[in-house]
DNA sequence: TTTAGTCTTATAATCAGACAAATCGGCACA
DNA sequence: TGTGCCGATTTGTCTGATTATAAGACTAAA
């Protein structure tokens, strides 16, 4: 009786970005729609969207929830309401493109490949300073941290599947706790958000991806990222900033060639 | 009659965050008024806020202000509605930190030396990567541009001052072009985007420390940071992207070794 | 004692309609 | 040509009512 009690929704990974706002009831979608539309181009920027009273008539809700809506849509800059002149569609530069939300309906716009690339030039970016600077001060806590992340990641490669798909689910938490033991040693609120955000939406891609081409693809290259990831923790541990930081960007540049080829692949 | 137009507001340098959305009206008010609280710390993370009805009394303004400022607030991570539980702030990890808005809020709590110790971070991190990835993958267009950059700063250096705000005023500007052109040859708009948050960010907070030393420093270790400048731009033309990275690491550190100082003579 | 259901109540969510304020474009006039 | 006024348009703000939802207390059953 009390046995078999939650994992009913277990599977049910939500479809939306990690970090993404929920706004429950007509309100959210009101504005899951209207974000979604302006992203995907319904109105170019710089146009104006139809007037509030048009859209109170269309959706059919009242003023207010367009209204809240369009305010939300407006505090991640998408659009701004001007008296007698309307709402009109900003200039793309003023979209908060960083904002979990916004990533979210430039997914659900198709927008997939340009921010992927996106994604994983911020990676090639980022990655590498983060681990010179992990190197050079990390704290001592810090690195236990990091030394119990390449434990746990070295057992888990080591460790023979029992089933694919949890051996895979592992393979990704530790490669996660990984990069993050590293992000976290710099000690930096905006850089851990920076991180999340990227990752939220990595991870959502690669997913797509993956299921895009029929889940047949084994996790090809692990052996080389495996040896890389060494790399970058020896290097750590010898404390060679430059050296760990170069392992790193290999590191990235594999997971980028992978990401590519996911893309070739799927239009051959 | 038509002569001495406009040059009234020419100084009126909005005390603003560069990159804030622009709310007008009563709501603007609201927003700016409740955002910089919450910020502020007025109600801890979890803590309930008023309730709407007290809200309007308190500020005397309509429920819809009201609720429409909720909305921009929730928008940013700051809180979240709840029918019968009230509105609450959210934790700190909710928060976007990367928008300017909150960033703004952040400087007008006072929150001026964690952020500013944390923009530096971020530049740490981020520009040696941009200039390593630059170095490498850099266009033919995006390498004139680094190269006029490089004109542009250098003439400006060996140019004398007719005026002393002036000068540095082109200082900056060169200076800012400078790093835009190497960031813009990496062709990312989520890194544009970041890098515009970050340098208003700075721009503000090392604006504010200088008043608050009463603008009596000289432009220190121009010299070295100069010389800085060149082998990042030697090193970029010889397309050592290792070497040039070093290079620009250290000038981020020469950049943060100032904002230190400045925060020691404030505080004597 | 615990658990599952039910009722009450607090609060936000939604709706409807009115009036105010800001902005734009055209028009008359200097 | 420019300047100021005027009307039209659209968002901004206010008010009050109704509905939906979640929390907490209470009750009845296991």
């Amino acid at each position: 009786m009390s046995n078999i009690v939650k994992p009913l929704f277990a599977v049910r990974k939500s479809d939306n970005l990690a970090g993404v706002i929920e706004v429950r009831g007509i309100l959210g979608v009101a504005v899951a729609e209207l974000g979604a539309r302006i992203v995907g181009g319904t109105w170019a920027p710089g146009e104006a969207i139809p007037k509030e009273s048009d859209l109170c008539d269309d959706m059919g809700v009242s003023r207010s929830v367009v209204r809240e809506a369009f305010r939300i849509l407006g505090a991640k800059g998408l659009i701004r309401s001007r008296t007698s002149d309307g709402t009109r569609v900003q200039p793309r530069s003023e979209w908060r493109l960083l904002d979990p939300d916004v990533m979210d309906w430039r997914i659900k716009a198709g927008d997939t490949n340009a921010l992927l690339h996106d994604l994983m030039k911020v990676r090639l970016v980022l990655e590498p300073g983060v681990v010179h600077t992990a190197t050079l001060m990390a704290s001592d806590g810090a690195r236990d941290r990091i030394r119990r992340a390449w434990a746990i990641k070295q057992h888990v490669y080591r460790t023979p599947d029992p089933d694919y798909a949890e051996r895979r689910r592992r393979f990704i938490s530790a490669d996660l706790e990984f990069h993050r033991a590293f992000l976290a040693s710099v000690e930096s609120d905006l850089l851990v958000q920076l991180f999340a955000v990227i990752e939220a939406a990595l991870s959502l891609l690669l997913d797509m991806q993956m299921s895009a081409r029929g889940y047949t693809t084994q996790m090809i290259g692990m052996e080389e990222s495996q040896e890389l990831h060494e790399a970058v923790f020896v290097q750590f541990e010898r404390r060679d900033p430059v050296a760990a930081e170069a392992a790193m960007r290999r590191l990235i540049e594999l997971a980028i060639r992978d990401a590519n080829d996911g893309f070739k692949q799927r239009a051959p």
